[in-house]
DNA sequence: CCTCAAGTTCGCAAGTTGTCGAACTTGAGT
DNA sequence: ACTCAAGTTCGACAACTTGCGAACTTGAGG
């Protein structure tokens, strides 16, 4: 952990990992709410997964390019690579409904149980 | 293959199944050709692929709701369903570069052997 | 009916993915 | 130093993907 994690340059960012990346619903909602709430402390996220499991997604997303992360402490600071991802690939975060004000829009994509989208605040 | 095949309605269309066959580099160049050369038969297609294989990827863009099939006798007719895509999903197809003029200019995502692209014309 | 052409469907192999639990690392607090 | 909290990494596993060739289906034509 004391290594810089990896993030791809913008220039490299890949749309097939990319699509790949959004093409889980868990993960595309991860970028959603990074979206709506900025950038905030991964363990914020809330779904019905194992922590592993999370962090697996995690990773996906942050090689994929898509998402950023910083080490604070012993928690991690994740947040959307929204102006690379802008100028590599524009209009896709709007297309993807990465963008979209919540979930109950989304349509028949399926439900997911929602992450604790509070205030930035509550957190001694 | 008497029956109609199956081709989602336009507001079952899902964004997981049509970003998941979207993130498949051969499946996004058969979307790319059909946008720039519109309706084809699907023997049109070239790719270094065996013929079960390429079947395989056309059944994942249909299901998606990514593409409609017609049956012409022995052949095939495949079709973006670029309507339905548009009014589902604004801005998508262009995102994720399907609107793009060639492959020359794709990017890092990998050459692919290009399909036969002329003029479509002959069409008994 | 026989044959050809166009695709699909059926195994099958190899690789990838999503998931979990257990063990581990790291930083902070006492 | 000990303990707790936050995440990661590891090994396993089932499900899925991509790929192939072989066999099948369907329509057209002699």
């Amino acid at each position: 952990m004391r290594a810089e994690l990896f993030h791809p340059d913008r220039g490299e960012i890949s749309l097939n990992k990319v699509l790949h990346a959004l093409s889980d619903p868990i993960r595309r909602d991860i970028a959603r709410t990074l979206y709506e709430g900025g950038p905030m402390v991964c363990g914020r996220l809330s779904y019905p997964i194992a922590k592993s499991t999370l962090s697996h997604h995690l990773k996906v997303l942050r090689e994929s390019g898509l998402m950023a992360t910083e080490i604070r402490g012993t928690s991690r600071v994740i947040s959307l690579r929204r102006t690379d991802i802008d100028l590599r690939f524009p209009g896709l975060l709007d297309a993807v409904q990465v963008t979209a004000p919540a979930p109950e829009d989304a349509g028949a994509a399926g439900r997911l149980a929602a992450p604790q989208r509070e205030m930035a605040s509550a957190r001694g």
